[in-house]
RNA sequence: GGGGGAAUGUCCCGAGCGGCAAAGGGGGCGGACUGUAAAUCCGCUGCGUAAGCUUCGAAGGUUCGAGUCCUUCUUCCCCCA
């Protein structure tokens, strides 16, 4: 939105054509870094969870743009802000988690970067740090001196992130107030360790960038810049990232591929163009093209980017069942052992299982009781057929195709129950 | 320190004369229509096969019966000092 129509460097124009730029604090100054030479630039991740989500995706892709155009994407894992909390965006203050937490969730987190990114000791090579390095080593009173005289309460006050949670009166603590600091601090370190000069984030980071700017340039009279990227909901406007069966992980573990695969699969129309842009390496003219498509025929389009999203994150292999899946599941109404299944012990099956017991066993809803109610508004399906009585055994004789039971909870969320 | 309000279905907002599993939204889920889309329409949305069980900030009490009345406590907001 903001800034010049037309960028001279291969990094900006790549940017603005893909639709990832929301702000920039200085854009001819940092288009014309960016033209020079190689520059460095970061983002910085939180530690909350031990699995990335899609809403993490946008950023993870933007410093695998800035190191296709030749940069380098300092990665940095808020090993010590963590410990603090970002109040961006959240109108009540996060829990703080306990140390071991931390350092279990940068550990499974470490893993996700190297899908995306080459890291390595070249100087194009991304780099991860973990802010917990330097944060940790200051003292207190320190802090204050090096860093506190460097910001007014005046100012803070009226920074997005402060004023939301005063304008509703909901308390913000003292150490969340310290956050921004923080964050600046990172910023001004990374200029010090690999001449940074550039930090990106969401739009919701913008006030927490813009100190670290200000922070560079006041202390050590060295250029800074800041990107965000824009936040990313879908054409009917609700927020990006949840599936049927949840949150969209980005770790194996807690999302299948094939349920990765869905997700994209399931975009809506309007949504496409934009998603292939922002989340898969296809050319710019092939995505014209794939948008450009009518009706019906955007399907392919959403195939297209189901696995070029699936591929870059899980591998081409797995990207390749998960299509293979969904074509044999929706396209046929057949069963393809790359569907979610569900173990079930062979000696179970004699007595006979109650339906709803083995449907919330499988995953496929929350209670007995949810159950009933899909079976009562024909959204349960034993092997393709609507089965009305949830309490029904199940018993090897509806052991069908492949030699397991498919059940289906609507039209996409099916598991395959397999005697074992 | 004094006075006044508020906390509801563990997603959110929000009604609730002492008989309430608790109005209404949003969200979510299912069905129909389509194209595994959107929009629209319909149904469902505490747990349990059922009898029944457990919910309305927490703990006590009054009552045949309490989300609803009383007491104490917790948290948040407002006003006065």
């Amino acid at each position: 939105m903001t800034g010049p129509n037309d960028f001279h460097s291969d990094f900006l124009r790549s940017l603005q054509a893909r639709g990832y730029i929301h702000q920039i604090s200085h854009p001819e100054e940092l288009d014309a870094a960016a033209a020079r030479g190689r520059i460095a630039a970061y983002i910085g991740f939180d530690a909350t969870a031990a699995s990335f989500h899609v809403g993490n995706l946008v950023s993870i892709m933007l410093l695998r743009r800035l190191q296709q155009a030749g940069h380098r994407p300092i990665v940095v894992i808020g090993g010590g802000t963590t410990k603090v909390g970002d109040p961006s965006g959240k109108d009540s203050t996060r829990q703080l988690l306990s140390d071991d937490q931390i350092t279990a969730n940068i550990a499974s987190l470490k893993t996700t970067f190297a899908k995306f990114l080459t890291f390595g000791d070249g100087p194009g090579d991304a780099v991860l740090v973990d802010n917990a390095e330097w944060l940790e080593r200051f003292g207190y009173i320190q802090f204050l001196r090096d860093y506190g005289v460097h910001f007014t309460i005046n100012r803070m006050l009226t920074f997005d992130s402060v004023k939301l949670r005063l304008d509703r009166e909901q308390p913000l603590t003292f150490i969340e107030f310290n956050y921004m600091l923080m964050q600046a601090v990172d910023f001004l370190e990374l200029s010090r360790r690999y001449d940074c000069v550039l930090q990106m984030g969401g739009s919701d980071q913008w006030g927490n960038i813009v100190n670290g700017v200000d922070l560079i340039r006041r202390v050590d009279q060295k250029p800074a810049f800041a990107l965000t990227t824009p936040l990313i909901t879908t054409a009917s406007g609700a927020k990006m990232g949840k599936t049927a069966s949840g949150a969209v992980w980005l770790n194996a573990e807690q999302l299948a591929p094939y349920d990765y695969w869905q997700f994209w699969r399931n975009t809506e129309d309007a949504d496409v163009g934009r998603f292939l842009r922002l989340f898969t390496d296809l050319p710019l003219d092939e995505i014209a093209q794939l948008e450009a498509l009518q009706g019906a025929e955007i399907n392919e389009a959403k195939k297209a980017l189901a696995n070029a999203a699936t591929a870059m994150l899980h591998g081409s292999q797995a990207a390749e069942h998960a299509a293979e899946a969904a074509r044999v599941a929706f396209e046929q109404g057949g069963v393809s052992a790359d569907l979610p299944t569900f173990e079930i012990p062979r000696a179970a099956l004699a007595p006979g299982i109650g339906l709803a017991i083995l449907a919330v066993d499988a995953g496929l809803a929350a209670s007995r009781s949810e159950v009933r109610r899909l079976a009562q508004g024909g959204g349960l399906r034993v092997n393709d057929t609507v089965e009305a009585d949830a309490n029904r055994l199940v018993t090897a004789a509806d052991l069908g195709e492949g030699g397991v039971i498919k059940l289906a909870a609507g039209k996409k969320k099916i598991v395959l129950v397999r005697p074992v």
